[in-house]
DNA sequence: CAGGATCCAGTACGATACTG
DNA sequence: CAGTATCGTACTGGATCCTG
């Protein structure tokens, strides 16, 4: 099966790593790892409102591009961790730079929202 | 109509704007405006993919954040353009950033595609 | 030319149930 | 605990047609 997004990523390959950083998740789950190590219980804590379904898929992705790193240790109950590369690291530092810089901000754009909405 | 996404916002309100910014079109139409103001249909050819909905769509979320200025000339044909304001000039610039990282780090990234695909 | 309106397909996503 | 599998739905986003 061949999506469109593969065929539009194959003319832009590097929109596709892009796209999987700043994805809805991916964001957060890159930024909360800045923190340090996490088991995925955390993780899911840590982001709330993550479905069990997409944290690990989204995990998923970014260990497969080499921005995260997950261990597994064969225990019983599973135990498995998941940390940055440094890869990963160079990645959720920039966009943890967006994200606080849009915190910093939100003030400006909620004013800018309400001009924009009252005059409508 | 209540929408999960606003609920999901409301708890943390920063997150939209994040969203806004990193969204799929939002990151692209960021990246090209840092070049300069420019017409719908430049937008278009510029980012390459979007339809004429999605980037409509996507100025309009980015204008009423704030970070991007919208300019009707009122002829016939109608003339559009759009440029960022500073506040937009501040988010883009990050953006850049993190997409130019992707660019440059796109190898690595690759490798580590075919090395998690070849053990799996 | 710059979009608005409409329609529709595919996808993303969440809820639930299940397993090692 | 850390997932996978399955299912159903809401939403995204593209195609098309239309207008000032």
């Amino acid at each position: 099966m061949v999506r469109d997004a593969d065929v539009y990523n194959q003319r832009c390959p590097s929109r596709s790593v892009l796209e999987h950083i700043t994805s809805r998740w991916g964001v957060l789950v890159l930024g909360i790892l800045l923190a340090g190590t996490q088991r995925f219980s955390e993780l899911r804590k840590g982001i709330g409102g993550v479905s069990e379904k997409m944290l690990a898929q989204t995990l998923q992705t970014l260990e497969r591009d080499g921005l995260v790193l997950r261990k597994a240790y064969p225990v019983i109950p599973p135990r498995v961790e998941y940390s940055l590369t440094p890869l990963g690291l160079e990645a959720a530092r920039r966009v943890a730079e967006l994200a606080s810089w849009s915190e910093l901000n939100l003030s400006k754009v909620l004013d800018a929202r309400q001009t924009y909405d009252a005059q409508s």
